[in-house]
DNA sequence: AATACTGTACTATATATACTAATACAGATA
DNA sequence: TATCTGTATTAGTATATATAGTACAGTATT
């Protein structure tokens, strides 16, 4: 479900963060949906728990998923522009990142098709 | 020229790529402008040029400078579309960044309406 | 030619971060 | 009780980052 790179110069947490983020806003994995637990995932992925359970803590700070002791960890359901802490952060990145694909060519309309097509949801990396 | 922070938890050498880039995407550092030497800037900011030469030399890799040995590293002069390795790069994560704001509660009019601000160059952060 | 700038390369070292490992505790569930 | 969950702590190792010192090559000025 999560195929890693460990050949990556990328820790390998971030990379989790990543592929769960874009899981849960692709609506692959639905709201309230319990994720592998933390010892069963690391086993999956032949990591150590520890790893899994920093990934884990980071999404719950960005208010992504939720965890209960004793139960699991879960979906977190969207409630839009709730996570303002969040959403801040990503309007700065957007902004900067914008800026470097207008410098390095891209234009308006390209831009505005990714957006549409972003917008519909389910499509794949 | 240059204002770093040393707290960050984001490497220096990035830091400095990043606000170089900036710098160059906002017309701040015009086409061919020599940019601080190596050594210079190590003894401006404090820091080891060994650590600004690392910046230039990603700075390099990514297309927005060129090193003269002897001479200096000058703005590379920004042909449109020149540069397609990393324009690839920047679309892919333009894609996921724009599927998070989406997933947020950013909305397209949002969105364009930072294309637009950022297309009229010379906005600060 | 001499000097003083440039970029670049290399080795060594210190520190911070990332990851692994083992263990323990607390809550939920059957 | 037994077994599943998340969570916390401590320790050791590997990698990334930054510093330090030295050296070499090309350019420009005098």
């Amino acid at each position: 479900m999560f195929d890693l790179d460990f050949r990556s110069r990328k820790a390998i947490y971030v990379q989790l963060v990543d592929k769960v983020k874009q899981l849960i806003i692709k609506d692959v994995l639905k709201d309230d949906e319990k994720l592998p637990s933390v010892r069963e995932l690391a086993q999956q992925l032949t990591i150590n728990p520890n790893t899994i359970q920093k990934a884990y803590r980071e999404l719950e700070s960005q208010g992504y998923i939720y965890s209960v002791k004793g139960k699991g960890s879960f979906v977190h359901p969207s409630k839009k522009m709730e996570n303002v802490e969040e959403l801040k952060k990503v309007r700065e990145q957007l902004k900067k990142l914008l800026a470097e694909a207008i410098y390095l060519g891209m234009t308006a309309e390209e831009i505005e098709s990714l957006i549409n097509e972003v917008e519909g949801g389910q499509q794949d990396d």
